[in-house]
DNA sequence: TTTCACTTTAGAATAATTATAAACTAGAAT
DNA sequence: ATTCTAGTTTATAATTATTCTAAAGTGAAA
């Protein structure tokens, strides 16, 4: 993804491109793989790799806003903090608990055979896999 | 469950059956159907069934005590609060997004046919589904 | 250029959880 | 039964992640 894309993506999810963003897109989304990051840990990725400082609450912000534009979801992991992903497609993980590291399994890797039907009055909106990992 | 099995379960994992504990552990146990909580949930029931006020610490600490004897698992739920199971068998959930709720899937009512196998030296501990529920 | 709604930021506020340390108690030892 | 003590409870402080506030800054439309 080139930096002409970063801005197009910004622009076209109403999110004006302001230096802050547009160096938080670059690192998260000009990359081959999948991220999986906390606002922590991406906050201290960002402060080794660039010059200029970001504040924290800008993070929270940005990565807020990037996720109600539907760049990021949030997955769930267990522990305190929020887990974030650049792979917005339904998808599920590996979780490695002893690095507190999460890896993508393709939608089509899994697939499930037998699903019970959803309570009364409800429907399944999707269905997540968690695959705990030791060594 | 009865009273002195509630006991039985306390002392046999090394905890003193203490007034509070046992309240607690006959509120969590001596039911049917499984039960899915936050602290804070727990503490308002506990508030308004009981009598005697158990210190918001002390349900931290119960809780916590309870999930290493293994007497209550932890659910990773989308939220900012822990949530505690007392079904402490494999099983999978559905999660109301809605309600906040989670009913508890029987493990042999999710069949998985195809799995990827773990990255390099790792091993898979468990599989864990989330149902995500919509109206 | 001027303008202004949107954005950033430092710092305060909040919320969940954990730590501290003093008072209390279950139950073993006497 | 009484004493003793390690384990427990509790009020409160501390910590951590996140959100709020409101003042200063800025992208981009006009
Ligand atoms: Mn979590
Ligand atoms: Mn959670
Ligand atoms: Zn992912
Ligand atoms: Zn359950």
């Amino acid at each position: 993804m080139k930096k002409i894309d970063i801005l197009k993506k910004l622009r076209s999810s109403g999110l004006r491109p302001t230096k802050q963003r547009v160096e938080i897109a670059k690192f998260l989304f000009e990359r081959e793989k999948t991220f999986h990051f906390t606002v922590e840990s991406l906050n201290k990725l960002l402060t080794k790799k660039s010059a200029s400082k970001i504040a924290l609450a800008t993070i929270y912000n940005t990565v807020h806003s990037f996720k109600t534009a539907g760049h990021l979801s949030e997955v769930e992991v267990r522990g305190n903090k929020t887990y974030f992903d650049t792979n917005v497609s339904n998808h599920h993980h590996f979780y490695d608990s002893e690095t507190a590291e999460l890896i993508d399994i393709d939608a089509n890797d899994i697939i499930i055979q037998k699903i019970p039907k959803a309570p009364n009055g409800k429907k399944i909106k999707n269905v997540e896999v968690f695959i705990n990992l030791k060594n």
